[in-house]
DNA sequence: GTATATGATTGGGC
DNA sequence: GCCCAATCATATAC
């Protein structure tokens, strides 16, 4: 084989381990890269092996979706296992890709030193090629972290889906916000306090709450009947809490007023108080159109509830509140549901 | 296995 | 940003 020969085999051979791994000169997507790479960390896939990155959370790994405080350590131990088994693969293939990556580089060193005994090669050459094998490697170093992430965010979904992963609320959860919605059943809009709140004594999150009120409002629209029976239980409960004191108007198992606000017509911070109004409640003509509210801004900012005091002559307000619980309370919650205004809606 | 209950999500309106 | 309404996905009851 004479030198052209053999120049050209050389040639040849880096040509087509070039042409096979498809180097060409590109930058690398490093805003991508960094992406995929703050992912993989925040996942706990890698570690943190650069300083100065930026943007991986500590211990992201550890935080639930949707912030749900419920313990599913349990749950997550599959979710766990499971990751652990995609990271052992990714270490896996990224040493492999950084051997062969090493190896090829040696390679076509030695190819190009060999190339250089009979042409001048100059270190520039040798260095851009080298470049650029690392430039495809990285891409495909890419490749293998997509994938992995791809991996992780199928795994969340599947066993860490706040949605699959349902789980009802204790029983005090469901007591202390149906005892505050059948407490406020004529305006049930928590405000963000009493969110807090009810949110706190039932050991779930706020947007819980939020949910449970939302489903709450829509489900009492929809089948009101299925709940008179649930809503006479927690009428009758909350103004047992409130009779057993001997105050009206005592709000220990009450919480903050709804957030129809401050000053508006709506401050029933207990049953008793509810019970009181609604006399007054029911005896408002409906308004015009449909007998009782029609959207939800007038169900938030009713005009004309008045505030619920009783002075002057007349028996005392504990017998007063004694008196209509007892003539009232069966029908307590077909008053507030038609002064709430959905039975005028369904019915009118 | 099916029906129902229930918590979460999504999309649109305001 | 909050709410409603529809819907999804899971839990529970039968």
């Amino acid at each position: 084989m004479n030198y052209w020969e053999k120049e050209r085999k050389n040639k040849t051979d880096i040509q087509v381990m070039v042409s096979i791994c498809g180097i060409q000169d590109e930058d690398p997507p490093d805003a991508q890269l960094l992406r995929l790479d703050n992912m993989l960390l925040a996942e706990g896939v890698c570690r943190l092996e650069k300083r100065g990155r930026g943007g991986a959370v500590a211990g992201a790994g550890t935080a639930t979706p949707g912030g749900c405080p419920n313990d599913n350590s349990i749950e997550h131990s599959d979710y766990r296992a499971k990751l652990s088994q995609i990271r052992q693969i990714y270490h896996s293939e990224l040493e492999k890709y950084e051997q062969a990556c090493r190896e090829f580089t040696t390679h076509v060193t030695n190819l190009l030193q060999e190339q250089s005994r009979m042409r001048p090669i100059s270190p520039k050459e040798i260095e851009r090629m080298v470049g650029a094998i690392h430039g495809k490697f990285s891409a495909i170093q890419m490749q293998l972290k997509q994938s992995t992430c791809e991996a992780v965010m199928t795994l969340r979904s599947r066993l860490l889906d706040a949605r699959r992963k349902r789980r009802n609320f204790s029983k005090q959860a469901t007591e202390v916000l149906n005892e505050y919605f059948y407490s406020h059943l004529n305006n049930p809009y928590p405000s963000e306090e009493a969110k807090e709140e009810l949110a706190r004594k039932g050991g779930i999150t706020v947007s819980q709450v939020s949910n449970w009120f939302g489903n709450k409002r829509i489900r009492y629209k929809k089948n009101m009947g299925k709940f008179q029976e649930e809503a006479t239980i927690y009428m009758g409960k909350t103004a047992a809490n409130t009779t057993e004191v001997g105050v009206p108007g005592n709000h220990a198992s009450c919480l903050s007023t709804p957030s129809s606000g401050s000053s508006g017509p709506f401050l029933l911070p207990s049953a008793g108080e509810a019970f009181l109004t609604l006399r007054t409640l029911t005896s408002l003509q409906p308004p015009p159109g449909g007998g009782c509210l029609q959207s939800q801004e007038s169900l938030r900012h009713h005009p004309t509830a008045p505030r619920p005091r009783v002075a002057g002559s007349g028996p005392p307000p504990d017998l007063q509140l004694r008196h209509l619980l007892e003539t009232l309370a069966a029908s307590i919650p077909v008053c507030l549901i038609k002064f709430w205004g959905y039975a005028g809606k369904s019915t009118a």
